[in-house]
DNA sequence: GACGTTCGTGACGCCCCGTCAAGATCACAG
DNA sequence: CTGTGATCTTGACGGGGCGTCACGAACGTC
């Protein structure tokens, strides 16, 4: 009977069993409901149930994958970060001094978030505050990056040493809102707000591009 | 009958009905409340209820004074930018020159904001995110008011024209950024933080005074 | 093919929301 | 002082979203 060539295919089938792969497509489909449903109804006016509905899921199946709304928000800021990750670090791998790293990093969140814009804050209420998302595990991830890349670039160009916390929050803080401000203009000019924000950090005031 | 020492106290008394005292005494009582509880259970567990029972008055009470937990919220960061814009005022007008108005301004606001965190953000809930409240209508005078000072004296210092909405949007998100950093350091730090503020804004990263 | 486990389901109870009709309080005129 | 209309307060009520849980179906394993 033994037919040596009979293999009877053991079970190490490359992807993963289905109750996995439903897990993960469940667990995505609600993330894209979730970008959705935030898109048209706003953060505050969405429930969770006018995600999972989108989803053709039971309302039950939500909570075994997220918590409550806030949690899903999470995760998608989350997202987001996991994205952009690479994309600050390949900025930081080709940057051959402090402020061409500066410029690439900003430039490449403008564009980043120019991008993400399209596709999923199409239709949102006027006036609507967007929560600053907690801090997530990519989000932090990100800001260390960012730190890190401050203190090894101030370290090798024997710069003074400065409050870094103070100055990796400042900057985080001034691409944010230059990147808001700069989403509300039409057309969308990521070079010019990216232009004034690496000014303003390197140089300060009396740097900033004419008019 | 005439009797012209009697004068009937015509209705003319100085202070207004007792009608109109009750209100804005439950207006006021309602804000003060709205801060104790957003204060001991963070914004997101504080609901409507929690702080209407604690003025004794009815639940229904609330509406007559505010739509909702929102509105309250936002009604008192409209009073904290009522109480701060005659010192943002005061600083405008004691400068002499840009930078001391910079300065003068930011170091304003952390003192503001370190006083402000003692009377009420008491007992916040770790992790707890406040939400940006939208800019009411105070809160947009004081962003307008630092808008114009920035013209001001950008004009009569004959400095190039640059993108006012930009500089103030950069410039108010590190003085917010900053100044949330800087409360959560102990001990609080005004002078340092408002150093640390002002050169980055005047001179950016070179200018960043050493640890 | 049978068994144990994991996951999807949707009805349920809970709590909070915003409203509203009824009563209480006030302004004002006679 | 008193009557009358206007204004405010009250708390009970219906509506709806939330998070849970017992049940059944689908899956992995032997």
């Amino acid at each position: 009977m033994s037919n040596i060539a009979y293999f009877p295919k053991p079970h190490v089938d490359q992807r993963p069993g289905k109750r996995e792969r439903t897990k993960t497509a469940n667990r995505q489909a609600i993330l894209d409901a979730a970008r959705e449903v935030f898109g048209e109804l706003g953060y505050d006016a969405a429930t969770v149930r006018d995600i999972i509905r989108r989803t053709g899921l039971a309302s039950g199946t939500f909570y075994n994958y997220y918590k409550s709304k806030e949690e899903v928000f999470d995760a998608l800021a989350d997202d987001g970060a996991r994205r952009f990750r690479p994309l600050l670090r390949a900025e930081s791998e080709k940057a051959v001094d402090f402020p061409s790293f500066v410029r690439g990093a900003i430039l490449a969140y403008f564009n980043f978030v120019a991008t993400e814009q399209e596709s999923w804050r199409i239709n949102r209420p006027p006036g609507e505050q967007i929560p600053h998302a907690r801090p997530s595990p990519e989000v932090t991830a990100v800001f260390d990056e960012v730190r890190e890349a401050f203190a090894r670039v101030l370290e090798q160009t024997h710069a003074p040493p400065v409050d870094l916390d103070y100055l990796t929050a400042a900057c985080i803080a001034v691409a944010r809102e230059i990147g808001d401000k700069m989403l509300e203009r039409r057309p969308v000019d990521t070079e010019g707000a990216a232009d004034f924000a690496v000014k303003l950090i390197l140089g300060g005031l009396p740097a900033l591009p004419r008019l």
